[in-house]
DNA sequence: TTTCTAAATTGTAACCGTTCTCATTATGGG
DNA sequence: CCCATAATGAGAACGGTTACAATTTAGAAA
């Protein structure tokens, strides 16, 4: 348990939501924390390898990183052209991905879904 | 309409489900049609822009891609530790994601799905 | 506390998928 | 057939991520 390990974890406790490795990094530099991006790297990969936090690729190809089990989860419906997003929230859809993981005997359950379209404004 | 173009088209119709850029340009390359990368990945481009093609992103960072309302559409139940991948089928929330779209005046409606935990290896 | 060893850290270089550049080639209307 | 316009594509550039190796650090043992 280092002093950086600490750090990392912090950062992402404090962030909203998913958030890129090189913003953490930024984040922690800011902070006044010197903390090598090589670093960030690993403690995130240790973090994901135990099912401490989620990952999820942006549409740019980016990782980004979330806490497991923190507040509001929730999914997109996004714009393909125009790039808008709203939230959706789906209650079913959580229930059934947990059960449908639990029944082919999976722990540690997460899950990710976005829907995609064309909004009005540019169907 | 060119030569290029058609030549990726047939080739994303007869891929079975998501593939790479550079695995449609290996592809087309092994059947003898001489297409550059770089027009493969414009044509993705084009595709997308127009909703034909669906993207996702692989766990490598790799941009994925597959012909809208082809054939066979599922979901994948994915271990994080080991890797292995099991086939979902969710008709409810096919359904769903369909409904939620229209709801909001979206159209061309296209969806991805992923549930992740720890595989009874695994835990 | 001091010493020691294995593990963690980290700057840098490499990697790889993707995008950009721009000279070349092809298309299709007139 | 000609020409303006757009598409093509080899190679360079780019950006996020990972590998590497030298240095530092943590934590146990003395």
């Amino acid at each position: 348990m280092t002093r950086q390990r600490r750090a990392v974890e912090s950062a992402l406790a404090q962030a909203e939501g998913f958030c890129s490795a090189q913003d953490l990094h930024a984040q922690l530099r800011d902070a006044g924390e010197r903390v090598g991006l090589a670093t960030v790297y690993a403690q995130l990969r240790q973090l994901t390898e135990q099912g401490r936090v989620d990952v999820v690729r942006s549409d740019a190809g980016e990782a980004l990183y979330r806490q497991c089990g923190e507040g509001e989860h929730h999914h997109h419906l996004r714009c393909r052209q125009c790039g808008h997003v709203d939230e959706l929230h789906a209650p079913a859809v959580e229930t059934w991905a947990q059960e449908i993981g639990v029944s082919s005997g999976y722990t540690a359950l997460s899950h990710s879904l976005e829907v995609t379209g064309l909004c009005p404004n540019c169907a």
